[in-house]
RNA sequence: GUGGGUGUAGCUCAGCUGGUUAGAGCACCAGAUUGUGGCUCUGGGGGCCGUGGGUUCAAAUCCCAUCAUCCACCCCA
């Protein structure tokens, strides 16, 4: 259908657009006073970087990929998220060989073949930050502390944080070794899924939403449990740092992400009230990841947010800003003879700086006017016959109902001035 | 991939058990003694009733399929 769009994407129509452009200004902004650069990495990238990065057991990987071959016969796929391609671009630009640690920052669409629904499309946006090269406890403060620093910039309230430690390899084998002696017992009670992660992962099961599942994991031995000393520690240090800065979390021992990559630090954000798909971002640490890639051995923290979500929870809490851009005046015309020099009038106010627009459908003085009040402008300039003579024009300030006449030769001064006023 | 709800004007919807030219509110456009917005009044434009098939003398209305959308499962942002 040439009308209609394709299935789980968005159009971001003008109206909306303010509030994205706005929440977008804000992260970068926050990214900045934080120490973090923005980094651009292409839509799509070879599919064996996800499937190496991301994880070839994963959901994402396994059935969400969009993936095709191009002209050249290259399996590519568009991006499902963010991370790894910025640890190939870190890696392929050598940033490692540059100060550090390597603090970056991205913004942009990420596309997964999921079925839609509240919260959830095939082409979705996220916000992310990524660090490079320090396996400082602080570093996963900071970056946890940056998220909720923005949600809150952005007058979001009552969110959950949910913080978790998924170990390193050193503890994985006493991990699994001691949640397959868990479920052994329970093994036959668990749905199928299950029954399958018990051999691939039983980390996974702890994550099943099935109820059954979910009773005979209640007293399993957690992540947390397992932690080799090393870990342990870290995940204290973490928490001190939380604490120290006043930021409130919940231990989540159930909270295993998704992906692949992650060690240590867990986390996500969760939003009560925008349905089911409640989580509005996520991250954690993942020392493994820039190896798999085929680098060096270098830790790296990070989280990524989701833009949809984000504004889904800013309207549910009423938050959300929607301020149209509005011009500062528009000109109108009475009569045909005034039109030559309301038109070059009309650009000699925007070459001013001054936002201007003019009536371009022959509408009659009333329709101007009319108009103009519905664009919410705040000068309406108005030229006739009379005017011309006489070499003014009206200005009428439309919120306060009153004009007066400006000599033409004064009134990109007069304008200026008058808007100044207003934005100061 | 699985399940349920919904598709009528730009938007929100009415039109129930099939029966004349398919309606309302809002929005849009134009007028209300000819140079002035917001309020009010009057008028106007605009609808392959999602699409395709079937039942019937007759379908927006009943049946089937299909597509889209919404919500949920799964998973995640």
């Amino acid at each position: 259908m040439l009308t209609s769009r394709p299935r789980g994407t968005n159009d971001i129509i003008p109206c909306e657009v303010e509030k994205w452009r706005w929440i977008e200004s804000q992260f970068c902004q926050i990214c900045e006073q934080y120490g973090y650069k923005e980094i651009r990495t292409p839509i799509f990238e070879h599919t064996e970087l996800f499937q190496r990065g991301v994880g070839d057991t994963t959901d994402i990987v396994e059935k969400e990929m969009y993936t095709f071959m191009d002209r050249g016969n290259r399996s590519v796929t568009l991006r499902p998220e963010n991370t790894a391609p910025v640890v190939r671009a870190y890696l392929e630009n050598k940033l490692y060989a540059g100060l550090q640690p390597v603090k970056l920052f991205y913004s942009g669409p990420m596309f997964r073949y999921d079925r839609p629904q509240a919260g959830r499309f095939r082409q979705f946006h996220q916000v992310g930050a990524e660090v490079f090269g320090s396996n400082d406890p602080a570093v996963d403060a900071e970056v946890i502390t940056m998220a909720m620093d923005f949600y809150a910039r952005l007058g979001l309230n009552n969110l959950l944080l949910h913080i978790n430690s998924v170990g390193c390899p050193e503890c994985r084998p006493a991990q699994r070794v001691a949640l397959k002696k868990y479920f052994q017992p329970h093994l036959g009670g668990l749905c199928r899924d299950c029954q399958d992660r018990f051999e691939k992962n039983p980390l996974r099961i702890l994550d099943c939403k099935v109820e059954r599942c979910a009773a005979a994991g209640e007293n399993a031995p957690a992540t947390i449990d397992c932690l080799c000393p090393d870990c342990a520690e870290h995940f204290e240090q973490v928490k001190k740092y939380l604490d120290l800065l006043g930021i409130s979390y919940t231990i989540d021992r159930r909270l295993v992400r998704g992906l692949d990559y992650y060690t240590h630090t867990a986390f996500e954000i969760m939003a009560p009230d925008i349905g089911a798909q409640s989580s509005i971002g996520g991250g954690g640490r993942y020392n493994g990841l820039i190896e798999i890639c085929g680098g060096p051995p270098t830790p790296g923290v990070g989280y990524a947010l989701g833009i949809e979500r984000i504004i889904l929870a800013m309207e549910r809490q009423d938050v959300a800003k929607n301020e149209a851009s509005r011009p500062d005046v528009f000109v109108v015309t009475a009569g045909p003879e005034a039109g030559d020099t309301a038109f070059k009038l009309l650009f000699s106010l925007r070459s001013a700086g001054i936002a201007a627009d003019k009536d371009y459908l022959g509408r009659s003085l009333k329709a101007q006017m009319k108009y103009a009040g519905k664009t919410g402008v705040r000068y309406v300039v108005m030229i006739g016959a009379e005017e011309l003579a006489l070499g003014v024009a009206l200005v009428r300030d439309m919120s306060a109902g009153d004009q007066e006449a400006v000599s033409l030769d004064d009134i990109i001064a007069y304008l200026t001035q008058k808007k100044s006023m207003v934005t100061e």
